[in-house]
Order: structure tokens, then sequence, then C-alpha cells
DNA sequence: ATATTCTTCGAAATCGATTTCGAAAACCTC
DNA sequence: GAGGTTTTCGAAATCGATTTCGAAGAATAT
């Protein structure tokens, strides 16, 4: 391995004035810098990052931390990669990698820290967690700058979906077109992931506004946010030809994508039989069906705005405790007009 | 941040000690071991993975190298994921957490390699990685041990889905039920990625093996492997209701979606006018139009198999160069059996 | 009791980069 | 040219853990 020692010798300066020379100081001749560069590159030199950390206490390494055994919120969400990108782009414009580490504990918590302390990272983002040792966090989040995207915790800034403004919209929508029986399957209610939760004040509050009654059959709380539990969900509701139910608002396209085959069993079709509006905008939801409508959830921009947010606090700045992003309405064709017979 | 020269002063030892006790050394007596051990901690100490990697010249760092600017490949494959975190579960048992980082030059290569001398990795992954400075990348693999999965490099240990295998299967399971005019959406061909030729490899060898003719009309490579151009390619196939062909073998799920609003278009069903066969096991394979007949990727198998692979490498011992993991045939309904009238 | 071996521990060097502070040289002012 | 300022450079300390090698003490052998 090169070091700056043998850069040193072969310029004929000192290791100071190499380090001096790379790192852009001031107090080296424009001449000498040149001449070290260039012998640096000659010599195919690259930076020992595990030195330099030691010396500087900084890592420029972003910790990752998601939920290896999570079950509710799994990896492959279709979220998580695309966001993960737009984290990465953006913390890379600031020299910034990422460490990925999940915390295998039933918690999300003391291992997890104790591996941010040892890798000395500068920064942890907490995403695709669904498990968390709150209170540890919380704690640690004093020490290491942390940020978050779509949970909650004390201390810890976090970015999130407009889920409430999202799912309002959803029954406005509906209600637009007629429909005045509109169903929610929500997701697993979590303490601090809000997605479920939140989407389902959001249904609420929008039934209300629109002077529609609240009626709790027609809410069917999902065991997890699968397919499976989807399907479970699904049935617990009333359809069939016969039933008064025109519109079912998901809380996420997984679980409408449950609900596909329930559907096809019983000869229903979307939308002639029934509307169906999903959540995060999978790419299925497209292609399938003749496109269902759904809610995109804008993974760039949860991405850039956890950046941001991880970033600032790592430089010290005061910075929001949440930032919400609007998910977009995509309406394509699984939601039909209805009631306009008059 | 507590050090060992804390715990030294502590537990009146020398730092010298200190390592020694917690590294397990034979040297150091039970007592003053226990001793040492309780009041770090009782500090509460976490190692510094920098002075330790320093001196020790090993970071126990895995990099994981993928693609970031992709478009063949793209980062949500469904296979990553999974993958990754088999792969990630395998390394972690042995010590190992990974970095991540993708490459953003129009080629992988020397930046990449720049970024694992400077983090000194102990070991490089390389995924859906599509397009590579094979050059640069079989030579620095002399130096840094990497494996790659589903990518065949010189002096790169592989892992790699028997493509060809599962093809032929796919073409004999295909004829088994009766089928005779075959058709094949091929993926894009690239160098090192061998998906799409093998796949197309072993679609003709099944042809002649059970004496079909190979029809070039019958077969099509896709601009990408994505749903839209799945949709161009099938496009170019003789489809509709009076045509002799019978049955698709895309190479892909995302292909075979893209046929998808196609055949809604055209009025046709799967399996009833025509019979799918897919390719990765996406999950929404499981759930739509009665379910689609696809080929399962085994992301568990190839993740603990390129961990295998890479760890073997990275501790010198001489390795196999290329493992075969076969792919699941998950029969559904998407193909119908026909040809039995007699 | 003396010699020898084994156990246990610590002083000091090392890994590679950064940084402080002082010294030398070059520059300027009058 | 004396005094002062600026520029340019390097010796040495530092970050925290590991490791070598020698020393002191304990245990054993003769």
């Amino acid at each position: 391995m090169v070091t700056i020692y043998d850069i040193a010798k072969k310029a004929g300066v000192s290791p100071a004035t190499v380090s001096k020379a790379l790192n852009g100081r001031h107090d080296v001749n424009d001449t000498t810098r040149s001449h070290i560069i260039a012998t640096a590159s000659g010599l195919g030199y690259t930076p020992n990052v595990h030195a330099r950390g030691l010396k500087m206490k900084k890592s420029w390494l972003i910790g990752v931390v998601y939920s290896g055994c999570g079950v509710s919120l799994p990896l492959d969400h279709p979220l998580f990669l695309p966001l993960l990108d737009s984290f990465k782009q953006n913390v890379e414009a600031d020299g910034y990698e990422l460490l990925f580490f999940s915390d295998n504990s039933p918690l999300v918590g003391n291992n997890m820290i104790a591996h941010c302390y040892s890798r000395q990272v500068d920064g942890v983002l907490l995403v695709n967690v669904d498990n968390v040792d709150a209170p540890a966090i919380s704690a640690a989040a004093r020490d290491i700058p942390m940020a978050s995207c779509n949970l909650v915790l004390d201390q810890v800034p976090a970015v999130i979906t407009d889920n409430f403004g999202a799912a309002y919209q959803a029954v406005e929508y509906l209600y637009s077109l007629g429909h005045r029986r509109i169903a929610h399957i929500a997701g697993p209610m979590q303490k601090h992931v809000l997605a479920a939760s939140e989407r389902l004040s959001g249904y609420k509050a929008a039934l209300a506004a629109l002077g529609l009654p609240y009626d709790s059959s027609l809410v069917i709380e999902a065991e997890a946010w699968s397919p499976e539990a989807g399907a479970d969900a699904f049935l617990r509701l009333p359809i069939g030809k016969d039933s008064s139910l025109t519109a079912v608002f998901f809380a996420s396209d997984s679980l409408m994508m449950g609900a596909l085959p329930i559907m096809e069993r019983y000869n229903l079709f979307s939308p002639d039989d029934l509307s169906f509006i999903g959540f995060d905008g999978a790419q299925w939801t497209q292609f399938l069906g003749g496109g269902y409508t759904t809610f995109r959830q804008q993974a760039d921009l949860l991405g850039s705005a956890s950046a941001r947010l991880l970033l600032d606090k790592i430089s010290g700045d005061s910075c929001t405790d949440i930032v919400r992003i609007p998910a977009e309405l995509v309406v394509r064709h699984s939601c039909a007009e209805i009631g306009r017979v008059s």
C-alpha cells in the first residue's frame, strides 16, 4: 500500500507537506504541490481511511439501519430501494458512504447503537424499521446524528409521507365520483410507524368532512402489510354483487394485491363492481387490470429530504423535526364513476 | 469515547494487558481478565475500528458494488434485496459488515477499485452490475478478494442461476402440455451478464432436443428488462385468436408484465389463448390472473453461495470458479394443456 | 538452596494521516 | 542593510489498538 511516506520520499519532501498538499492547505508552494500531486497519482496513492478516521474522528460513513427481522415492514417494500438510492446519491455528494447494518436482535436498539460507536459512523438513517427500542434510540440520538424515514421517535428528525392528506384525498376523490359507502383496509397499527394510523385518521376525517357516517364494519385492520393479510381482511368486508359497498381504499398496494384473487373467485371486477385505490405506487399497479389507481410515495423526495436532514444534523445545524412529503394520486382505471344516473 | 487506556487506568493494568484480555489471549491471568472485562463493560467500551483496522490491516468490511446507473438491470430487481439479505446474514456470521457503494461512472471499474483500496475492504461482491470495465476488475481481483453474482468475469468466482437448465425445462414443460409453437421473449444480450443469452441457448437446445424447428420469428430480443420493452417485444409476435402460436416463454417476469395490457387490449386470455411462463418469481405472479407460472430464482441460495465463495477467497482458499444454482419451476395456472383432443 | 521453566504482565514500537508550532528562507519597507 | 513580515516547510505529537520481547515473579525440578 502506498502511503504519504512513500510519496514524501519520492518527492523529496516531508510527509507533513504531502498531507497538506493533498488536502489543499495554503501553506505549501504551488510548485511543490503539483509535484506532490503528480508523484502521488504516479504511485497510485489512495488515502487510508482508517488512519484518517482515527486522527480526524470522522469516518465519512453513514449507517443505514433497518429491521432485519421485521415482518410487518418487509425488506422488499417497494419504497426501500428507490429511497435508499436517492438518499445515497445525496450523501455521496458530500463524501459519505453507506454502511448497511441491520439489528437482528428482536428490538432495534442497543446492538445497533454499539455498532454505531464502534464503526464511528458520522450519522445514522433509520428506515424500514418497525420494532424499535425507542428510549434507547432517543437517548443515543443526543450523541449520534440521526434521521429517520417514515418513523417517528423523540429526538430524531423524520421525513414522512403525508399519509393523512393522501387518505383524505382518496376519500374525497371517491366521493367526487359518487361513492358514498367506502371501505378501508387498514394496515397493522404500530407505535412509531404511523403509516397505518395516519391513513386511517385521514379516512375518518374525510368521511366526517363530507358528512358521511363512519361505519366500523367497513374498516378492517389487516394483520400485516402482506397480500395474504390483505386477502383475509378483504374477505371480512361485505362484498358481493348486491352489496351497497362501492369502493375500497387499501392502505397499501400489497394489501390490494391480496384482494385480487378474491375478486376473481367471486367473479367481481374492478372498477365495475368495486372501485379500488391502493397506496405506494407498486410497479404492477401500472400494468395490470387496466391500471390500478394508487398513491405514489415519492421515494426520491423522501430520500433527498432525509439526506438533507441528516447532513444538517451532522454539521450541527438545528433542523426541522418533521418534514412531510405529499403522496401523488395516480389516477388510473380502477375507480368508476357512479350515481350519475339521474 | 472510552479507550483501552481508560480501562487500563481504572483496572490498574496496562493497555497491553487490556487488549490481550479482551482478545482472549492466553498470557493473561483469568482473574485479571474477568476484572478487565467487567470494568470494560462497566465503562461501556466499544473498540475503535479505525485504530484496529489501521494496525491489523483488516476492516471487516465487504464492499457491495452494483451499477448505480444501470438501466438494463434496475436496482429494484426483485432478486436484489433478498439476495443481499441472505448474503449479509452469511458474512455477518463471520463478523463482516457491508459497505454499499455504487460506481456512478459509466463503467464500473477504476472508481470502484479506488474505493476498495481506500476503504481497505476485505472483499468485494459484485451484484446487479451490468456495465463493467472487465479488464480493470479482473486485474484488481488479483489483489482484492472478489466474488460476483449472475456476472461472469475472469479471475472472479461467480454464483449464477442455471439459466440454461431452466429455459430448457420451460420448453420441455410446455412441450409436455402439448405445445409445439413456443415463442421466446429474450432479454437484452449483454457481454458479462449471461441471463439473456443462456436462457436463449436453453430454449434453442430444448427445441432441438425435442425435434421442434427453430423459428426466428418467434424469438424477439427485448431492448431492456422492463415491462415497456416486454410490451414492445410481445407486439412483434404473431399473436391473435387465429395464430398458431400457443405459448410464450418470457426471459423475465418484468417482460411478461408488459405483455398483460396487450393481452387485454386484444381480448386474449392466459392460459386459454396463450400459455405464459415467466422468470424470477416476482410477487405479483402469485396473486394475479389466477397465478402465473414462473421460475423462482433462489435468492437465498445465491446469497449464501456467494458469501461462501467470497469468504473462502478472503481466507485464501482456492475456490470454485462458478457455482450454479437451479431455478425452481413454480407451476401455477398460466399454462394450458392442449392438443389432447384426439 | 540453586537452577530451570512457566506464567503473567508492561514498555515501547507500530499502523498512516493530520496538525501544531517553530524555524528557515524569501520578501518587503524605509 | 537593519528590522519586520510573509511564505514555505518539517519535526514531532497524536489518534487507539495490537504485538513483540523482555522482565519479574511463581512454580517446578534437581
